[in-house]
DNA sequence: GACTCTATCTCGGTA
DNA sequence: TACCGAGGTAGAGTC
């Protein structure tokens, strides 16, 4: 990685033109080319910047970043402050916990914990607007679709709305009810559920962790 | 700000849950207290990150940076490569020229373009859920609601379905029939358009501007 | 301040 | 590879 402070200007021509008049600013060049300006404030997006695959073609007081797509990013370079470079290195990557597909596995894990009687039919159940979350069959035999959400908001019943509208169409399935599942579900997505006649379900994301290290126990 | 190149690790506790192992990384210290961590690649989005307003602590060999939310970031410092200062001052700030707002300011030029027979009504019609795009009549004198986007996705075409909704509840202008126009429509949002009973167009960015400069010679 | 929508989104997954 | 959805979306504009 080269890290550059210096005054400058920058003017980029592709999906959009834009440009930056003169100030001193941040340049970061990364090992894998791709190229960052970054102001003192504002984070964390560049003001400009050209993502790899790239080409940067130095000639001291002129940068040229092309890439094959056909943008290009010039920087004009009036004074250098600092100019250092350093190895870093491949890096290990970001381990998270608590996302969407995280609460969807456990879920699907554990049905009974959105309904009891539900069992998995499938999860990432596909149609021509995208897949439903997950899908479930009740004690009646009825089927359920799920949305499942982080947080639940308008957008998601929504969702769970033309995926319902969707099945009805496509398939012989029979009665289809849907189901929202978030960890909290908003005052707004409560109403609309509720009104499209969707169940909503609250669940705590730490106790299905518990559950799951149970099942691990067991096994 | 302040660039730290460092062996460390990196912990945040907020939104959700996520670590970094042990690496070589650079801490970006911006003046407005962000903080940001990258790798060596990949653009333009930090590793792990703190968006001010917060407060850092540096006990040396452990930042512990926290927001008013609650969230907190630490980073563990096993070994500092470089460490460098500067001030940048206030940045000008980027001037853009090209993207939805211009696409949308062609189109109202060119009702044609998207459809025979269109005029202009009006742009940016007021609703109670936000504005419309563009609204026109159409050549049987049928107003047209037109929402604009650069890439047509499912989110657009459920845009312009609420509004719809929306006029037809608030107005006395009779049918009204949506139109979705794009650079791209995508395929998802193709069949949602059709199944509202949409038309949806894609245009030529580039032949708009064409057009446009035909205009301008004219006059 | 809360809400809405755009984005040179970025990023990861999958067909 | 292209497409699609999630995001600690961020950031800008509006009410």
């Amino acid at each position: 990685m080269r890290l550059v402070i210096a005054r400058c200007s920058v003017d980029y021509q592709g999906r959009l033109a834009a440009h930056l008049p003169e100030a001193t600013r941040l340049l970061m060049v990364k090992a894998d080319g791709c190229v960052a300006i970054h102001a003192d404030g504002g984070a964390y997006k560049p003001l400009n910047w050209m993502t790899a695959p790239n080409v940067l073609t130095d000639e001291g007081e002129r940068w040229i970043v092309t890439n094959p797509k056909g943008e290009t990013l010039t920087i004009t370079l009036f004074e250098v402050f600092s100019d250092v470079s350093h190895e870093l290195g491949d890096d290990p990557g970001l381990q998270k916990d608590g996302v969407e597909a995280h609460l969807q596995e456990l879920l699907a894990a554990a049905p009974h914990s959105m309904e009891d009687g539900l069992t998995l039919i499938r999860r990432e159940y596909q149609t021509a607007i995208g897949p439903i979350d997950i899908v479930c069959r009740d004690a009646d035999g009825t089927f359920v679709a799920i949305e499942v959400k982080r947080r639940g908001e308008i957008d998601g019943v929504e969702q769970l709305a033309r995926y319902i509208e969707r099945l009805q169409l496509d398939s012989s399935l029979g009665t289809i009810r849907g189901l929202f599942v978030a960890q909290v579900v908003k005052p707004q997505a409560r109403v609309l559920a509720e009104a499209r006649g969707f169940r909503w379900v609250e669940v705590d994301y730490d106790a299905l962790k518990g559950l799951r290290q149970d099942d691990l126990r067991l096994f």
